[in-house]
This record gives structure tokens, sequence and C-alpha cells, in this order.
RNA sequence: GCAGGGGUUCCAGAGCCUGGAAAAUGGGCGGGACUUAAGAUCCCGCGGCCUAGCGCCUUCGAGGGUUCAAAUCCCUCCCCCUGCACCA
């Protein structure tokens, strides 16, 4: 009979979900099992890379559930932060690219282009895209056959939840873990606000950054006023000889913080962004400047010359120069020496000639005079030759910041390593009062609506503070007794623990959750889903009981999550029946911790570290999560997914393109949990053979079990199957407890498939049938967390009761564990390759084969000189040939016991003969009168053809 | 740059923690069986050399070390992948 696979999903899905078969309650008798993955966010499609993760998760959900748990796997949707926005906004906008996205992904549920058309407009309308997605993911589980709780669903944008987050962030507030401070960011200038990686052009693809210049007053001569230039290398500040000014550019003069600045324009405005209080007093060209001596931060006199290499659009519009060590300052100075006309222009000519480098750092490899090398090993013939100079710059600031060291012109400073210094001069800088912090772009920037991004400074930004007192002791306890698979990324955690310190936690755009005490933040979107596991446990309740979000104050939560309070009390302050709120504590009591917590590795250093963290902020020891699974990401056919690569396979297309029980058993079979899987067509092909044998192999099995002798037929090759059989439970119990899916595959279902091979080839019809009875049950339940559908409709026409997927997990017969006749069995197929290779070798046409097995003498003598010898030179044997072929096999020998070789080849006299096509006699040595015989070894007898 | 992971056969990928016949397993390829044929399925083979024999040699990114013994432990070097903060 054959099975329609598409109809078996189909159905199973059906009963599945109608009849609510994954929707626990808390019952005191079982033992509970907790797990989650986190919910997706819900701004369009998911991916065969989520179904990776969420697979994974469904097959340790199902084995818990059949190993006796109750289990609970709820679901809900993350609709936070700026995305689901950006969709609405795009979509209103009329934005052509992201109309046919939108389209794509909606076409891929709908058949008619009016209905796409019509709900693609309606995503203008955030609520809609949350609605529409999330309900289409719902259904893109369900046709998987992901074994969730689907009563317990929330979005992240409900007001119960926002209660929910409130109290957690006055629970922060009050254990000092918030803090305020100013933070510098990208910022779109018409936007008027803070612009991520997505809003910049080419931001994914050329990334920008933020970089820090050290912004350093120089006083006019002769002015109550500082030209003010900027360096991304302050220690160079002793080398100074002169200023550089851009003469064909316009600068302003402008108090800042009380001061009187010049800067170049742009500069003036980024300052006012950057939490200075700016005033622009006039414009003022740039050649105004040149000439003019001025006062150096150390005290020094240094003129100020022109050079055209100075770009107002960077930092502050005036550069010092350092031409000892700066190559752009060298050539800037080589070109002005050489330019006659403008030296006599504006009467600089003294100063210019005047100046000599000062070098004040010594690295390996270069001189006294660094730039100048470098200029001239790369041919540079002057400042305007902008690549070279930028490649010579790196090159020469890489070499000197970690390997170069201050030269005794830099006073305190000096012969310290600029790596370890260069902070402490800043500081030493800023508290002489001539330095302070000037954020810039790494590269220029636009944002998408069209403005030009800067570097701003946000006052007062809300930060997580990680490093608040002895929080950061409580993760790592909470981490140190954790589970985390696979292991090595244990220390990667610790790693990350380490380096956290101040996250920015709110934000003034997106969806989300209002900071409870300064309602103009929204809580960012990864600091809003720490800890809503919990949430799971009490939501339902919630909903069925009518509580409104006002009656979720902080009293409820505290009384519910963390027993603060009594009911009575509590019901008084929320309006909230106390046996309501017993029950609702009782059943976050039942459920919580999160026993186990499975999704992507990326998510290691953002979520799941806040995981940890925010558990331990807010709850208990006893309440901590207790372990982690991981997995790698998806690629396909070895290259990326990508949109623009058009290579992405969606989450809803996997049921009809590969079956969802196909796909099931490939993702777990492909690729171990630490390895990225390469999703590949073929390989699935393959699988999808395999994997209808086994499910054909399994019908053939239930029907030969209607045959099957009462007893067991006195047979190595049934013990041995059997005993196979055992093995591979054992085996796969093992490593399903691991989350070891790969191996789990491999045991239950590769291993077992070729060993069911072997054994119908050495084994009567008789000896099938008794053994079809012994497995054919319980291979579909070993199979059912891997492959449900197909495993339900076999176990249904097996004549199973009930769901397999509420089956009890398969328990190990260890008694008929069998070593020894898994080894005697292992030994007859080696003689049998032996007698193959022979046969083949031979000139002759033989039609009979003698075995010898070796003489008990041999085997006698063998065992006990491996039991005296610690290595092979120490064997004692007087048998020359035998103590050869000892030592040639030394340690595989010494891990062997004594076989009887004779029985075993005995019994199976019959499947030798019929495979090889030679008429095969086994004999012993002791017995034999071929010449032969001497070679016969324990283990390895003698053939002889005829 | 910092942090983490990795380099094993034609391909993917186990083995490494805990040293003891390297290459499980899947794919691919070649040969055979079964078929009118194809497909599916089953069997055999796929580093090299030799053989009335069941053997010998080589090999785990490169080089060195420890050891009776190294893919595995230690050191140096080369190459690749991932993450790096307001982005979910």
């Amino acid at each position: 009979m054959a099975l329609d696979f598409r109809a078996i999903e189909d159905k199973w899905q059906r009963r599945w979900y109608s009849e609510k078969a994954f929707e626990p309650a808390p019952d005191e008798r079982k033992p509970k099992f907790f797990f989650t993955v986190p919910y997706p966010y819900v701004s369009g499609t998911l991916h065969v890379g989520h179904g990776r993760t969420y697979t994974y998760g469904d097959v340790i959900a199902r084995f818990k559930r059949m190993q006796g748990f109750n289990l609970l796997w709820p679901m809900a949707f993350h609709i936070t932060g700026t995305p689901v926005l950006a969709v609405s906004a795009k979509i209103a906008a009329g934005d052509l690219e992201a109309l046919k996205l939108y389209k794509d992904y909606v076409g891929t549920y709908e058949k008619d282009a009016k209905t796409v058309e019509k709900i693609v407009k309606s995503f203008a309308d955030p609520k809609k895209v949350v609605e529409y997605f999330s309900s289409k993911i719902i259904e893109d589980f369900k046709s998987l056959g992901y074994s969730l709780d689907l009563s317990r669903q929330f979005t992240t944008g409900d007001r119960e939840y926002n209660k929910f987050v409130e109290w957690q962030f006055h629970k922060y507030k009050k254990k000092g873990y918030l803090k305020q401070a100013a933070y510098p960011l990208l910022y779109c200038k018409s936007c008027a606000n803070a612009a991520g990686e997505d809003d910049i052009q080419d931001g994914d693809t050329n990334p920008v950054d933020l970089q820090t210049f050290i912004a350093l007053k120089f006083k006019v001569e002769g002015e109550n006023a500082f030209i003010v230039s900027s360096t991304l290398r302050p220690e160079t500040v002793f080398g100074i000889t002169n200023m550089f000014v851009n003469p064909s550019v316009e600068y302003v003069k402008a108090t800042v913080d009380g001061e009187t600045w010049y800067v170049s324009q742009p500069a003036a405005e980024k300052l006012a962004l950057q939490n200075h209080s700016v005033r622009v007093l006039e414009k003022i060209s740039g050649e105004k400047f040149i000439g003019k001596t001025l006062v150096s931060p150390l005290g020094t006199k240094v003129t100020v010359l022109p050079a055209s290499f100075v770009d107002p659009e960077n930092a502050s519009g005036f550069v010092h120069s350092v031409p000892a060590h700066a190559p752009y300052d060298w050539m800037a100075l080589a070109d002005l020496k050489k330019d006659e006309k403008t030296l006599q222009k504006y009467g600089i000519a003294e100063a210019v000639n005047a100046i000599k480098p000062i070098p004040l750092i010594s690295s390996p490899g270069y001189g006294e005079l660094p730039a100048v090398e470098i200029c001239e090993r790369m041919k540079i013939a002057n400042a305007r030759e902008k690549p070279k100079l930028d490649k010579a710059t790196a090159e020469l600031y890489k070499k000197e910041f970690y390997e170069g060291t201050l030269g005794r012109n830099c006073g305190e400073f000096a012969g310290r390593k600029i790596d370890e210094a260069k902070d402490d001069v800043i500081a030493w800088l800023k508290k002489k009062k001539v330095a302070a912090d000037f954020y810039e772009t790494t590269r220029p920037a636009k944002c998408r609506c069209g403005g030009q991004v800067i570097a701003a400074v946000m006052e007062n930004q809300w930060f997580i503070d990680f490093n608040a007192h002895g929080w950061k002791d409580r993760a790592n306890d909470c981490l140190e007794r954790m589970f985390i698979f696979p292991s090595n990324y244990k220390k990667q955690f610790e790693d990350i623990f380490a380096w956290l310190d101040k996250r920015p936690c709110a934000r003034r755009r997106g969806l989300g959750t209002q900071l409870p005490f300064a309602n103009e933040w929204i809580i960012e979107s990864l600091s809003d889903s720490t800890i809503y596991m919990a949430f799971y446990t009490v939501i339902k309740q919630i909903r069925r009981f009518g509580l409104k979000p006002e009656q979720l104050r902080e009293e409820f939560f505290d009384f519910v999550f963390l027993g603060e309070g009594t009911a009575e009390t509590v019901a008084k302050t929320c309006g909230v029946q106390p046996l309501v709120l017993k029950s609702i504590r009782k059943e976050f009591e039942y459920w919580y911790p999160n026993d186990l917590r499975h999704t992507a590795v990326a998510h290691i250093t953002n979520h799941l570290s806040f995981f940890i963290f925010a558990h331990t902020a807010v709850f208990g020891p006893k309440h901590w999560p207790r372990a982690l699974s991981l997995n790698e990401m998806l690629v396909r056919e070895g290259a990326k997914m990508s949109k623009s690569k058009g290579n992405v396979i969606i989450l809803s297309s996997i049921k009809e393109k590969y079956g969802a029980d196909l796909f099931r058993l490939y993702v777990s079979a492909a690729a171990e949990f630490g390895s990225v899987l390469d999703f590949r067509d073929r390989d699935l092909e393959a699988t999808r053979r395999s994997f209808v044998k086994w499910a054909e192999l399994v019908l053939l099995l239930t029907e030969l079990s209607e045959k099957a002798p009462k007893k067991q037929p006195d047979s190595i090759a049934v013990k041995w199957m059997l005993s196979k059989f055992e093995t591979s439970v054992l085996e796969s119990t093992k490593a399903l407890e691991e989350f070891s899916l790969r191996n789990y595959v491999q045991s239950s279902f590769y291993s077992l498939l070729n060993a069911w091979d072997y054994f119908s080839r050495r084994s009567t019809e008789d000896e099938k049938a008794f053994v079809a009875k012994e497995i054919a049950e319980r291979w579909i339940l070993l199979l059912c967390p891997m492959v449900p559908h197909v495993c339900e409709e076999l176990w249904e026409q097996s004549g199973g009761k009930g769901f397999a997927s509420h089956a009890a997990w398969p328990e190990v017969r260890e008694e008929r564990i069998a070593l020894e006749i898994e080894e005697a069995e292992d030994y007859v197929a080696a003689v049998f390759a032996d007698l193959r290779k022979v046969k083949e070798l031979v000139k002759i046409k033989a039609t009979k084969a003698t075995v010898i097995i070796g003489s008990k003498a041999k085997a006698d003598a063998l065992s006990k000189a491996l039991e005296k010898a610690a290595k092979p030179e120490e064997l004692v044997l007087t048998d020359e040939a035998l103590k050869q072929y000892a030592s040639r096999n030394f340690f595989e020998l010494r891990g062997r016991k004594q076989l009887d070789e004779f029985g075993a080849l005995k019994q199976a006299t019959a499947f030798l003969s019929k495979e090889s096509g030679l008429e095969v006699k086994v004999e012993r040595e002791e017995d034999s009168v071929e010449e032969k015989r001497v070679r016969a070894m324990p283990f390895k007898p003698s053939i002889v053809l005829a």
C-alpha cells in the first residue's frame, strides 16, 4: 500500500490542532517541562532558517513530552521597535520596492491578485501588518507540525504586556540598574532623529560607524578666542609644529559653551547637536587665518598655514600639523615650501622654512621621521594623492599604535607604549581644559530620506548598566548552573558577560512600552523581551478572568511572580479576587522556571545574555533559567540566503515543496547544531528516498507481524537484530537527552535501516516476522519526535491507541543488548568479506571454500601473551607466525575477548554459502588436513578455495 | 582591532574533550544483481602499491615538540567563517 504523505500531514495536523493536543494545564501528578523558543518578529514571512530552529525545538519538545513530562511550549509575537512601523510608512508612501516585496509575501498565501492588492494596501496601518503576519506565521508553524500551545498567544504591543514590562522596569529602577547619561549616536538632520543601519543609504553594505576625535584648543595671540583643531591621535600633541587651514573654505566665529571658538561652518552645526551650546557670531574666510600665531595646548607658538587637503566637513575643520608622524602634514608642508607664490602672497616663507618636524614616537623598523620615510617609500609626490596618503596614514598609525613608544619629549608619558598611554594623554589634556570630544561619522552618509547623517549626542539617554553592583556576579552564577549545548558556547557567554557594559534601553520612536517614569521614551525592543516566558504562564488566566490592564499594577505582578504581599491586600489594591490571584500565582509556580530555551547562535551576544541578566535581576535563583540549546545558521546551496539573490525559501512553501516530515528529517540529519547547515535540494531528494523506504518498510513490518511465530526462533541473527534495535533505542534516547539530533537520526534511522538490510539477507521468513513484531511499533515511536505525521499514521494502522505523539517513549530492553552476539556477527561479516575478497583474487574458478579456524592452543597462547605484554615488543610467543600476527594487531586484539568462532561460523554456513556462491565448509585447525591450516589465526581464519 | 569558532577522502560531515587499527553516516561516481527498458531497490568498490591470499606504504592546513604511540596533547605560522551594541 502506498502512503500519501501530503494527505497524511493534512490529516494529522487537523486532528492535533482541533483536538488541542498540545495545550497542557498544570498537573501536579506529572513532572513539568517548560520549553521556549523566542517568538518571531512579525514584519514579514519567516524562512527556512527559522524553520531549522523551530524544528529542532519541536523535536526536543516532542521527545520530552513522550518521556512523560507535562510539556508546555507556547508562542507569541514580537512587534516592538521600528520595522513594523517602517513597513507601514513605506506602504503608505507608495514605495515601489516595499509594495513589490509585500505583494510577494502575501502572494504566497493568497491566490487572487485583487485580494493581495487589498491586503497589502491595508498594511498602511501597522496593526494590520501584525494581524496578518501573526496569523500566517501560526499557519506556517502548523504546516510543519509544531507541537505548540497556541492558547497563550499575545503580542508585545498588547496592553497587558505593556503593564508587565513596566513592572520589570520599575524593578530595574529600584535596584539601580538604570542610568542616564549623554550618548553619541548617528543622527539624521532632516528626520531630527536617530538613524540606525537600516535608515542609512547603503548602511548594510558600507556600514557607518562613530569615531571620537579629540578637539584641541589653540589660543589665538592677541584675541580671547581659540582655533579648534581635531585629531584621532591626541598623543602626537607633543609634535605639533603648525596649524593648517583651508583658505578656500568659510569658517565661523562662534561662542561655544561660553568661549569663543573658530571652527568650520558644518562643525558649528555638529557641536550644537553634540550637547554644546553654540551661537554663531560671524562668517570668516579661511584665508584670513593664515599667518596668525597661536599658542598650542603645550604653550608653544605655532603659525597658521594654508593647506587644501583640510576638509571642512570632517570634524572641526582645522588640522594641527605633526609632520614627523603624519604623512598628510608632511606632504602639505613640502608642497608649501615649493609654492613660492603662496609663500610670498601670505608672507609666511620665513615661518614655513623655520618648521622642523618634531619626532616623538619610535617604533621598530622606522627611523626618526616615519612620515617622511613612508612618503618616500610609497613615492608620494604631493598632498593631493589622497588614496596613497590614506594608505600610508593607516599603515603608520597601526604600527605606531601597537608598537610605538613615546619619546623623551613627551613629558610624563615618555617611554610608554601608545596603546596603553593614549587614554591617559586624553585625560591629561581634558584636565588641562584644552581638549574636548568631537564625534564624527566614519564616512559621509545620507539617510534614506535624503538628509545628512551626522554624529549627535543624545542627552539623558537611558541605559541598562550591566556593571551595576553585583548584577554581573548573579548573572555569572546563573550561567554557571545552566546546561548549555553545544557546550563550547558557554565560554562565549562568559566572554560576552565580561564585555557587557551599558546598553541604551529606550528610544524616541518605534512601537513598544513607554518607560513608566519617563513617558517620552519607548523601551527598546530587545530590552522588552527578556523575561516574557513568565508572561506565558499567566496570560491565559488574565484573559480568562477578564482582568483589565489597569488592574495589572505593580502589586499584581509582585504577588504573582514574587509572592510578595498577601492575596487579600493585593486583591484590594488591584480589584482582583484573591482566589484569582492565587490561581494565577499557582500556575506561574507550576511552570516556572524555563527548563530549556532553544534558539539560533546569533542571539548569544544580545537576547540570550539579556535573558539571563534580566532573570537574575527580577527573580530568585529558584526561577532562573535552566538550560539553553543553540543552533547555527542555514545557507542555501553554499550561499547565504538573501532577498537580492532570490534564493530565500519561505516557511510557508516547505510543506508543499518538500513535505513537513521530510523537511524535519533532513534538517535534523544534515548538520550538527554547531555547524552551518547547507540546505541542498539534491541531498533533500536523497533523504526522501530513504524516508519513503523507511515508511514502506514499517508498513511491511506491520504486515509481517501478523505471521510472527509465538516463540523466538533460536537464531543468532534474530538476537543480533534485536540487540541492534535495543542499542539504537538506548543511543537515540541518550542522543536526544543531549539534544544531539544528528546522532539520533543516525542511530534510529540510518543505522537501523542498514541493520535491517543485512538482517533480511541473513534470516528466514519466520525470523523476520518475529523480529518485525518485536520492533515495528517501537520503531514508529522512536522516530515520532522527528517525523510525527507519518508516525501517527503508521501508529494508527498498526493498531496503536491515541496519538503516537502522546504515547510513552520506548523503554530500552537492556536484556536484549548482547554485545557478544554483535561481536560474533561482526566476525561473521568480516569472514564473509575475506571470503569474497579471496574469491576475487584467485585465478581459478572455485566452487568450494573451506574456512579453517585457528586452534584453541593458539587462542590460549595469544590471550596469555597479550595479558602480560604492555606493548607489542614485549610479546612472548613461540609460534613465530602467531607472534607476528599478534604484534601487528596488538592494540586491536588486546581489546577483544575470546569468541566461539566455530559456533558463530557454523550457524552462518548457509548464509555464507548463499551469499558467496560457494559451498562453504567450516572446520577447526585441529581437525583439518589442509596444508594451509597453519595460517589460521585467532579471529582470522584461513580460507582455502577449490 | 577585539572576541568566538573552524581547516579530515570527490562533496557534506563525524572522530579531537578522555592519544591506541583514521575516515562513521549521507551524497556523488564506477561495477554487478533484478528488470523488455528506465527508475526504484539490493550487493561490491572508490589514497597508492602488491598478492593464492587475508599484506605493505601514504594521509587529517604547514612546520616543530611531548609520547612506545598524535587527526587527537603542547608551541609557531598560514588560511577561512561569525559577532562587535540601540539593529531585530
